[in-house]
RNA sequence: GCGGGGCUAGUCUAGCCUGGUCUAGGACGCCGGCCUCCCAAGCCGGUUACCCGGGUUCAAAUCCCGGGCCCCGCACCA
């Protein structure tokens, strides 16, 4: 440990809860791993971080929102591949370490069925089967049942299964066709959720970092897999991003490449330009919440790490005091994947279809039935060589015409007698295609974490929590300097205005003026003001500035719109008060 | 799930080994009052705790057992 290391998560940790951030849930009962509450001032912060989310991943690209249910019925897990990827049982070797899914070495072993069967059951077959395992002949250990899903049962019937979903991208894929007819059938599309999604996590640590219950903000971009180009990379692509590619990995090079998002692409570190767009935006997004550069890179997942659903996966991960570096984002292509899955399931047709510039002639063969021939030689055949010709590709029977004079099928011969080949023209305008999907996806849970230890900073021993001011859940603190000669009331008078104007003000009249200023620090208030008796001769306030504590003299009247502009971002805190005649 | 460490007020902690003197001590915070013309000042008063359950004992914060939670390592993390 180096000289002069303080833990911060500690503090971090004891402040959220002292000060009301968050807390672990259910605390009164003991408590229970993995599920947080967020207090008044937590639940603010994240309501912030979300918002600025919205504005990065939504209102700028244009992108849509939705909420769709946490519920949902097994069929959807089905063809999500979830259900195959959490439910398995898996046994260890305890020689060799590896893992195995326990239902299918039974299969393997004794040629028995073995699927669906409880733990205790393959426990006792695998005991008594004497089963080994099949890599390395060591003894296996016991058999985990590795399902993260949550299982419930909708309504009064037990058989009528349902999930909470471990993502919340399952509904943006589910509800994609109406989705795509409400916006009007345009390409790409963009669809976003922020909402609680449920991991039954084995073994949740680490406060927020891992937690059972928590939030996540998903992008699904659809794309015409014909054009994976991304329009809007040009507006970004000399930004720079730092790469730990899956090869660099494989070399075990740890010190990331840095190169623009337009090399990136260029020179198939990432495959595609919708991935590297928003890996610049993520970059933006993650920076605008005070967490800096250098704590931030982007991991190549490993090919075996990869989702079952992925192509290619970038983390955004950033680096921790206490648990190095963590992902709070995945960038994953995840291809017509979902779509593909869900038509399969649902045999509801999820394609989009996409008009031609200009509509295509083509000339194509077309073979017509003559009825009357038709049914004089085929007489009870008649109706089979009907369908046979609408199935058949008319070409087929023109190249057999050529060759051989004749078409058979089925012990049927078809004359060119008995039809009519015809070459007809006709106009195609578009194409039928399943969408590609690019997913940024964050966990806000972490984001809240990170945002809080890149702002924590001591003070002349005091905690002062430099949050980013669009993101403080406290705006403004108004005290009055001492407690007597009518300041507090007017201190209470400004206050109020300053809470009808929308304004986030708290008003602290307790202790001495220097605590309080150390109490509003604490939980990150950009600006206090402070009535004193100058006020009473001029009507100014005194504004001091959380990080700088400098002060400054503004006169009442212009307050609210001078605070309205620095939360806006408009002005600095030294430029309130000045030139706003 | 395995192994190690831990849990005393809002927060941090003393006490535990060696049971009784603990109606559990301190600091900070918080609330009220006084004071106070700008950075956790001072004074007075108030506030709040032995993680839960069982056992041993005349007597348990202290010893034993089970459970919960937190931290660390391993495993897990589609």
């Amino acid at each position: 440990m180096e000289v002069g290391y303080v833990d911060i998560y500690e503090k971090i940790v004891e402040l959220l809860k002292r000060r009301g951030f968050l807390w672990p849930s259910f605390e009164i009962y003991g408590g229970l791993r993995g599920f947080v509450t967020y207090g008044p001032l937590g639940i603010e912060l994240k309501h912030r971080i979300e918002e600025k989310w919205r504005e990065w991943f939504i209102y700028k690209q244009g992108f849509v929102e939705i909420e769709s249910p946490i519920i949902m019925p097994e069929v959807i897990f089905k063809a999500s591949g979830h259900l195959d990827h959490f439910t398995d049982p898996v046994v260890e070797c305890l020689d060799c370490k590896r893992k195995f899914r326990a239902d299918h070495i039974i299969e393997d072993a004794t040629g028995k069925v073995a699927e669906g069967l409880g733990i205790e059951e393959i426990e006792e077959i695998i005991e008594k089967e004497n089963i080994k395992c099949p890599e390395c002949g060591g003894r296996l250990g016991k058999v985990g049942q590795f399902n993260l899903m949550f299982k419930t049962t909708i309504g009064p019937y037990s058989e009528n299964r349902g999930y909470a979903r471990p993502e919340a991208a399952q509904g943006m894929f589910v509800e994609f066709k109406r989705i795509f007819t409400v916006t009007r059938e345009k390409l790409p599309l963009g669809i976003a959720q922020i909402g609680k999604v449920l991991r039954n996590e084995i073994s949740p640590r680490k406060g927020l970092i891992r937690l059972r219950e928590f939030t996540i903000m998903e992008v699904e971009v659809f794309v015409d897999p014909e054009d994976l180009s991304c329009p809007k990379l040009s507006e970004v692509e000399d930004e720079e991003l730092k790469l730990v590619t899956a090869d660099m990995r494989a070399r075990n090079e740890e010190e990331p490449l840095i190169v623009t998002a337009r090399e990136a692409v260029d020179k198939g570190y990432i495959s595609a330009e919708w991935q590297a767009y928003f890996m610049v935006i993520s970059k933006y997004f993650i920076s605008s919440l005070g967490i800096p550069w250098e704590r931030q890179r982007f991991k190549e997942q490993m090919p075996w790490e990869k989702a079952h659903y992925s192509k290619q996966t970038f983390d955004h991960e950033i680096y921790l005091q206490r648990f190095g570096w963590v992902e709070v984002a995945g960038h994953a292509y995840r291809t017509d994947y979902d779509l593909k899955r869900h038509m399969e399931h649902s045999r509801v047709d999820l394609t989009v279809f996409k008009r031609f510039k200009e509509p295509q002639i083509i000339e194509k063969i077309v073979v017509q039935p003559l009825k009357e021939i038709i049914k004089s030689d085929f007489g009870d055949n008649a109706q089979k060589v009907f369908s046979m010709l609408k199935n058949v590709n008319p070409m087929d029977i023109k190249v057999s015409f050529d060759k051989k004079g004749y078409y058979e099928f089925d012990g049927i011969r078809i004359e060119p007698k008995h039809v009519k080949i015809e070459k007809k023209t006709e106009k195609i305008t578009g194409r039928r295609f399943i969408p590609h999907v690019f997913e940024p996806s964050f966990g806000a849970d972490r984001l809240v974490y990170a945002t809080l230890e890149c702002s924590y900073s001591v003070k002349e021993n005091r905690v002062v929590l430099k949050l980013p001011r669009d993101l403080a859940p406290i705006q403004v603190a108004v005290f009055p300097l001492v407690n007597k000669d009518n300041l507090p009331s007017t201190a209470q008078r400004v206050w109020m205005s300053l809470r009808d104007e929308g304004i986030r003000a708290m008003y602290d009249n307790s202790g001495s003026i220097g605590r309080r200023y150390a109490r509003a620090d604490e939980v990150g208030v950009p600006i206090a003001v402070t009535i004193d008796y100058q006020t009473q001769k001029d009507d100014t306030v005194t504004l001091r500035d959380r990080d700088t504590w400098q002060q400054i003299r503004i006169s009442v009247h212009d307050l609210t719109n001078e605070l309205l502009d620095y939360f806006k971002g408009r002005k600095n805190f030294e430029e309130l008060g000045k030139s706003s005649k």
